[in-house]
DNA sequence: TGATTAAATCAAAAAAAATTGATTAATGAA
DNA sequence: TTCATTAATCAATTTTTTTTGATTTAATCA
């Protein structure tokens, strides 16, 4: 049987490694950008967004909209989906979550929650 | 009299502005390299230590150093006094929970706390 | 089919950040 | 004072990231 440890209740005992802190600095990376944090902001806002309304919410040249959502994909802060010729992009909550504190957190999540 | 309101009770009513997402960046820009974040570490564990300590235990030339501190320092993640020829650095714990989730505050907060 | 639209990718240029080694400033000890 | 130590700063170089405009890929529609 498998025991279910709520993360808040792990303890960490051992220190971090190498990988640690590049998992970590890619994150991080991704979100030392004014331009990537409002498209978050945005995407917390309005909800699951295609890329040629985000366009527009922006300001952002699609091609550069299109860099700067490969890099919070890629650090797994957003998600996508592709439907016909749309890519729709959503905030994803439990990463976001899990990486940022409470206050913070409230700003990238929907007033509702 | 002034009313005291614990953080996680504020509610934000209006659309954060440049400078906020320009504050954040700045914080994350901080956070956002490896070297970086094992400063962070190291200062958790060790609480207040002095640069030439710090040049030994992160294998980093005493100028880097310098550099990476100082970038922390302006991120308010890290605090400095000096004491005669030497500087003491500190994790800004209030500012790292502040920052981030409390998973990852555990990393860099110590470990009786 | 051919034309249109959405969005990712590419290559070149520009901008920003990091590294390096040397210099400087400040303190303390001989 | 002179010498040694600590740590910040500087300038030049290297590396990384971002921007730009063009091209490509794929889906839709007439």
């Amino acid at each position: 049987m498998k025991t279910i440890i709520p993360i808040h209740e792990v303890k960490i005992n051992t220190a971090p490694n190498d990988s640690f802190f590049e998992t970590y600095e890619a994150k991080f990376k991704a979100l030392a950008d004014r331009k990537r944090l409002q498209i978050m902001y945005e995407l917390t806002q309005r909800g699951k967004t295609c890329v040629c309304d985000l366009c527009d919410v922006v300001e952002m040249a699609q091609s550069k909209l299109s860099y700067h959502l490969k890099i919070l994909l890629d650090a797994n802060l957003i998600t996508k989906e592709i439907i016909g010729t749309w890519s729709y992009y959503e905030i994803n909550n439990s990463a976001v979550n899990g990486l940022l504190s409470e206050e913070l957190c409230c700003i990238f999540r929907p007033s509702g929650s």
